[in-house]
DNA sequence: ATTATCTATAGATCTATAGATAATGC
DNA sequence: ATTATCTATAGATCTATAGATAATGC
């Protein structure tokens, strides 16, 4: 059972972002309504607009807040894996679920689609430092695809037996395959010495 | 301007699957709403209810109409490259956009991620015939993601420079790094061939 | 007379707000 | 006294239906 200590509006505060991150992810943005979520945070559904002023901003909160950690404490050479492995965890990690939302959300409106877009590219920029070729950028957004186009199917769509595969055969196959794309890609494991996309890229 | 030349029925309904066909592939199920149907197709708002008896039953409608025709008519080694390059130009090639509105209504409810999950099974079952190996089904799933991840960034979010990238150019990086998963190539041979994977190390 | 079409509206959501109430700090 | 919370409801959609009207075939 909650136990509401004490009225407290930053508590409060903290309890409708922390369901509203739960419920974008687990059935995106139109699907989910101010009451769920009040409703989850134990909170009047009133409260909502009062901390956050529309269901919109709290949108943005939501994907601000996660968003970049996973960009900023990830080298440059694990990034694909590791944001692959947290898709296919599906949040069962704890992790960032920011893609996920993004994932059951598209279609919703034109301002997820950007978010989703921002999201990419700062995701695209990172891995386009792993191939020096001309056309870097394009087959980062290539890799990209790929990892949400699993997502989607995984744990959107929950088409089996992708659903049900085991996270290291997947993250094997489409490592193996991607290394043709991506050269930097550790497929040796000894490739990727973080130094390796050196920052100076692409700014 | 729209010549009405006779009041038909038929003529009615047609028009309005028509109608459904384009917003559905331009905006999805759910942001597109029934008036806006009846509007393109020059007719009343009631008749879509009178001809198809609910807007989920129109879409259904919709996706049973196209879906399959591709699948029938192209043979399964091509069938990849078809199905993306179909994607790739959104449908300014008049094809099937049955993919493309599973793309854009995701998230809009469970029947539509249902429509999602049998049009993939269709393509999956093809593509698993290319790769002989025993995770073939697991093979086909990754390369149908990719196929749906390539159209959810390039045609729903618009990520450049995969946006505006030469088909060419995508479809010929897509198939040398694909080739490696459909044709058997012993990615996944023995679990125990830790050089090809993703190393034991998760970070 | 039949049936394709249109008008008007019920009924169900959902976001958002105004104003009342109740729990805190002083 | 201040401010966190709740009640009640406005206002905007959207799907769907009932019943009226108008264009056809006989």
């Amino acid at each position: 059972m909650r136990a509401h200590h004490r009225r407290s509006a930053r508590d409060t505060r903290l309890r409708l972002l922390d369901a509203a991150s739960e419920l974008f992810a687990e059935r995106g943005y139109e699907r989910t309504t101010v009451r769920d979520i009040a409703a989850r945070a134990g909170a009047n559904q009133a409260l909502l607009f009062r901390y956050f002023g529309s269901k919109k901003a709290l949108f943005g909160e939501v994907m601000a807040r996660g968003g970049q950690e996973q960009l900023r404490t990830t080298p440059a050479g694990q990034l694909f894996d590791v944001a692959l492995r947290g898709m296919l965890a599906g949040g069962r990690t704890g992790g960032d679920r920011s893609l996920e939302v993004c994932l059951r959300s598209i279609g919703g409106s034109d301002e997820i689609a950007d978010a989703l877009r921002g999201l990419g590219e700062e995701y695209a920029e990172v891995l386009a430092t792993l191939s020096p070729s001309d056309n870097g950028p394009l087959r980062a957004d290539l890799a990209l695809s790929w990892l949400l186009g699993i997502g989607l199917m995984r744990v959107v769509v929950g088409k089996e037996p992708l659903a049900s595969a085991d996270p290291d055969t997947v993250s094997a196959l489409v490592a193996g395959a991607l290394g043709n794309l991506l050269e930097g890609l550790p497929v040796d494991g000894s490739a990727g010495d973080g130094s390796a996309g050196d920052g100076s890229a692409e700014g």
